[in-house]
DNA sequence: TTAACCCCTGACCCATACGTCAAAGGCAAG
DNA sequence: CTTGCCTTTGACGTATGGGTCAGGGGTTAA
């Protein structure tokens, strides 16, 4: 399978296996006597867990930091959830990311409360000006730098 | 006042102000003879305004939009809020960025489910391993590109 | 005068996940 | 053989808000 073909399979484009490939989320693939890159159907598998991890919120440096683990996918062993096994090893990858996003969350809705704040009290009455936003913001105190 | 003063007295960098200032959301400066930028106290209550209102989460974008407005910073005669006045043109942007604001909680907090729902009840139990979630993951349907 | 600090412009750098383009070569069909 | 799609690599672009550097010149106090 080429690369065109596995993409399509995996539902993404050429662009990014090369690109999953460059930044060791996917193994290098065999290589034609011409130079173009051979993909079985654990490659695409592969693709698509890593493409639904993304999908999921975690980044590719995520990804990098545990390619050892995806691999477990190529194997037909998997540990059930929970067992101590040849990926006991653990990452947290997961648990951080639910924090982060709770913590943006809650920095997101302080932001929109401060700003709900200065239009008012948010009914939606009509559009608001940027002229008295600014009005309210003149004294407003800063966060300063450091 | 020269860059570097100015910008300490707006808690920022002069490094920031010319961004702004490329950025049309700070007027070009009077210069002295050997082209330096001069400041006055006018020019740093207005990088206080653009500070604050770039930390409730609008753009350099947004306010460059609005930008003739900012400068009734300038003037003495600010119309009361709600009146209409000089600036009575609605922009909408506090409005729409509210609104973008919660789309993009809501957004978080589903991604945030969808990983809670994978490495289990979330009760924070112990760290979760990679691998589990992989193997979770695996046969998972994925969003095509489309 | 000279050190030490400040300012000028232009340009590249950060992280994210690829898209797009360009030049050159591979592959299968007519 | 030619046509046309596919692949290769490398490099630049995207949006954000500046940080940092380089090379040159201004400013001020000792």
């Amino acid at each position: 399978m080429r690369i065109g073909d596995a993409a399509a399979a995996a539902g993404t484009t050429p662009r990014a296996l090369r690109f999953y490939e460059q930044n060791g989320l996917l193994p290098p693939p065999r290589r034609s006597v011409t130079g173009q890159r051979q993909y079985g159907p654990r490659d695409v598998a592969r693709v698509r867990v890593i493409r639904e991890l993304l999908s999921l919120g975690l980044t590719v440096a995520d990804l990098r930091d545990c390619a050892d683990r995806l691999d477990l996918l190529e194997e037909d062993t998997l540990p059930p959830y929970g067992a101590p096994g040849p990926c006991a090893k653990p990452t947290g990858v997961a648990q951080r990311r639910i924090a982060a996003l709770n913590e943006e969350i809650a920095r997101l809705a302080r932001l929109r409360d401060q700003l709900a704040a200065r239009v008012g009290p948010g009914e939606a009455s009509s559009p608001e000006t940027v002229g008295s936003i600014v009005a309210r913001t003149h004294a407003g105190d800063l966060p300063s730098r450091g």
